[in-house]
DNA sequence: TTCTAAACGAGACGGTACGTCCTGTCTTACC
DNA sequence: GGTAAGACAGGACGTACCGTCTCGTTTAGAA
């Protein structure tokens, strides 16, 4: 059993890696999206395309990797929501956080440029899911679990439901730009959905 | 010495616009999104490509008029929601029905093109909201007025929060593929929704 | 019988032709000929890249119909040989003329393009043959036929093999840059294959 | 303080040399000669890139180097020709000879291969000469200076151009593909040749 | 027999050019 | 004058090779 290894390319790979996805960052967030083209990321990076096309099949993929290869170098993997017995206080601070990433600009164009790629692409849409909502969406069920635990929140309570109708007017809104984001707004979202869900 | 007068040429004109926006329709519902070319549009519609560009200034704008051109052929104007008085049965009619269009491949992908092009393009998307979503919103908040009217509601409810907590979640869901579309959601929303804002 | 017609774009294309091949030509001429490439050659003309393919399938092509473009120019036609009644004194010219033309740097580098490209195109050889040698062999067999009638050769000379042993040593020289080409070695051509034929 | 010494690598080097020049060879035979590639040889060769470029500076260099290998392995070095005393005769055999060479497919390829490398490069047009036509040449001269000694030939021939005579029209046939080589045209050369000449 | 250094296969790399496709403009002939 | 047709300059696509550059891995002589 001897794996017929040969050579080690791993540390060559692994720094045009980040070269590119760096660059491809910077171009999504200087640019205007539809100058974000292979060849600019493979000038930008010093780098020749083919090394591009080694690693990932389409610009899609590349936008899509530079994005999440943000939030994986966080703290490694596990996030986690404060949790300081108030349930209703925790969520809005929570809101209120999420509403200031959506007011950077940098922030804003790399997750636009991210849900562009996905609108048409079912397995790039999968793999966001997968690697980017799922994390959040389990540390946040985590943090409610907890409050049905203490007793505020039902048992029971559809917790996929609570998520949606806490985040997804948040993001409608700004993807479709359709009203300001304040954290007024961030506040009314959790009240309502606590109202919704039975929730103190 | 003015107008020459001559021929009327408006006819041709809104003749090849009907060919031209329909051709956009099927080739989006037909093709991979990224194949939708003006050259393939003007192809299909039998057109020469300048006859595209004398009207449109991009691709984006013939994809978002040729959606558009859509509800405008409805009836003319305006919308208008069921009123039999019984405001969650009305609301959960008017949300099953918005399942089932997602659920239509052709309106699936006609949506989902739209949506990809006004995520990178503000003045796109501020037609949008101005000519699809406001009319759609306005005819929702008539009727929600009158559910204030009849008590249903409580006075002063802040209606654009209402509707976005309603449609917002089904949005998310459809634009990430996140979940199943049905009607025990569109059923779940409605409740969940009406709890919120003390609705009965 | 209506043959579909439509407008005819023939000016745009002349005008576009032959600005693509003179600066062919110009690049033949000033550069290692490896360096003459599609793209080189369409920078140099100011025009698209498409606008040669849509013309030509290959480098070898553009460059071959470059070099052909400048015989053709000639003067419309037939190639013409000196007849002062002394063959051997005008096909001395003759050939000292083909020496002089091969000691041009520019020609040198045009027809060693052209040669290069034949040695592994059988159709482009041909080509070759038909468009370019074919009439000057038929202008020097013409002169050559006077001769005959002249009674300075003998009747039913090989002239075929009579043209190859005049010319061909001094191409293979010229090709092989096996040694200098000169007057004298033009005069030496002459002689010897008029002593071959019998000519006088 | 000299010369390291270490251990002699020139058995591994001469095995490899073989092995990428018979690979070159075979794809020469083989394959469109574009297609010939560094890569294509080095896979063939079942050897890494590096080891070609060790040794060989471009593509050129190894055709050339793989068709000179081939008259290099023959009978160690001196080419002889046939000597019955009878110059005609045995002039025609080795034209027939040299023709049959010609009909080979496989040296076909080879020789029009290198004959594309040296056109457009004078230092491997001298090698050229160099080493595949002088060796020849010699041999041939030899030959024509018995022939002289013999009376075959007037003393102080230019045999250089006697050999132009004799083979440039062969080559250029076969170069321009403008006839067919058969044994009636090399004795035709011959026979022509020999009354340039006054041989007899 | 072990050591050491070259040559090696493999193949990633920065580049250049390929030949194709599409963009948005321009030109021509037709109606 | 608007139109279908389509040529055009430009530029990105994704691929193929170039010639260079690491990587471990033989290999074979010297120690």
């Amino acid at each position: 059993m001897t794996t017929a290894a040969g050579p080690d390319h791993s540390r060559r790979r692994e720094r045009s890696r980040q070269v590119i996805l760096e660059a491809t960052r910077a171009l999504v967030v200087e640019q205007s999206y539809d100058k974000v083209t292979v060849e600019a990321i493979a000038a930008r990076a010093g780098v020749g395309k083919q090394t591009i096309y080694r690693r990932w099949p389409s610009k899609s993929a590349v936008v899509f990797a530079a994005v999440l290869a943000l939030s994986e170098g966080a703290d490694g993997q596990s996030v986690e929501l404060p949790d300081t017995g108030d349930l209703e206080a925790d969520l809005k601070q929570v809101m209120r956080e999420t509403v200031a990433e959506f007011a950077d600009p940098s922030f804003d164009r790399l997750i636009r440029a991210v849900n562009t790629e996905i609108a048409n692409d079912a397995d790039l849409a999968a793999e966001y899911r997968e690697k980017l909502s799922r994390p959040l969406d389990d540390a946040k069920k985590a943090r409610l679990r907890m409050a049905e635990r203490a007793g505020q929140l039902p048992p029971d309570t559809d917790l996929d439901l609570f998520l949606e109708m806490l985040y997804a007017p948040l993001f409608q809104r700004w993807l479709h730009r359709s009203g300001p984001l304040t954290e007024t707004y961030a506040d009314a979202l959790v009240e309502a959905t606590l109202r919704a869900f039975g929730g103190r």
